[in-house]
DNA sequence: TATGGTACTTACATAAAAGTATGTAATACT
DNA sequence: AGTATTACATACTTTTATGTAAGTACCATA
């Protein structure tokens, strides 16, 4: 018996809001979306995030398979972040929501 | 000029975040479907959630139009959940985020 | 008079998430 | 020796979200 397999409770959508949860992942995955891009890139793209959470949120998207990481042996260091090939099965989602976003938008301003 | 438009920067993600986000919104939405819900059944549907999560979620997300709240004149009382137009649209992205978690825990079981 | 049912409300406590501020390593350039 | 660059790390504080426990109103029925 594997894990997992045992619980028969695992509800696909906890575990893709353990994923994508959280008020930076969804706009990081978003801005990386089909290219790399550094970690100072990230920093100017979302101006608002503290370095803090970017680098935090960046190794999380990591550990769960979202992210790939690329350090390049430099100095100053250069590193490159990428979807993987499950990291660009958010992409949909946002796309959804940002739908759904614009829906309210309208909806409010009449 | 009216609310919202002085103000460019209205991103869709957000807004709609503002909307789904939390640990019991995106289930409530999706235990009530296309079917009305008394408050104690949606008790019953989502066992974990406390009374107080539960009401203040289900008032939040009509005071969002999300939701549609008929109370009937009875004692005891008897109010009915039900989904107006717009919180219909939030299916699709629950929809999108059920396919994703099950590519996530296909995907951790290889 | 007491109990049950239903949909709440409120005060309080805890936990989780996010923010702030400061520091580090490695090397190149001045 | 001093400064700049880049990608982090760490301690600490504040804010936000969630949970717990108890109580309310209303009437019906036993």
């Amino acid at each position: 018996m594997e894990k997992d397999e045992k619980n028969i409770e695992v509800c696909p959508v906890k575990e893709a809001l353990k994923v994508i949860g959280g008020k930076w992942r969804l706009q990081i995955v978003h801005e990386i979306g089909e290219e790399k891009k550094r970690f100072g890139e990230m920093k100017r793209l979302i101006p608002a995030i503290s370095e803090k959470m970017l680098i935090q949120e960046l190794k999380n998207l990591t550990a769960y398979g979202i992210l790939n990481r690329k350090a390049y042996k430099e100095i100053p260091p250069k590193v490159e972040y990428s979807l993987t090939t499950i990291g660009k099965e958010i992409l949909p989602i946002i796309e959804q929501i940002e739908m759904f976003g614009s829906k309210l938008i309208n909806d409010e301003n009449q």
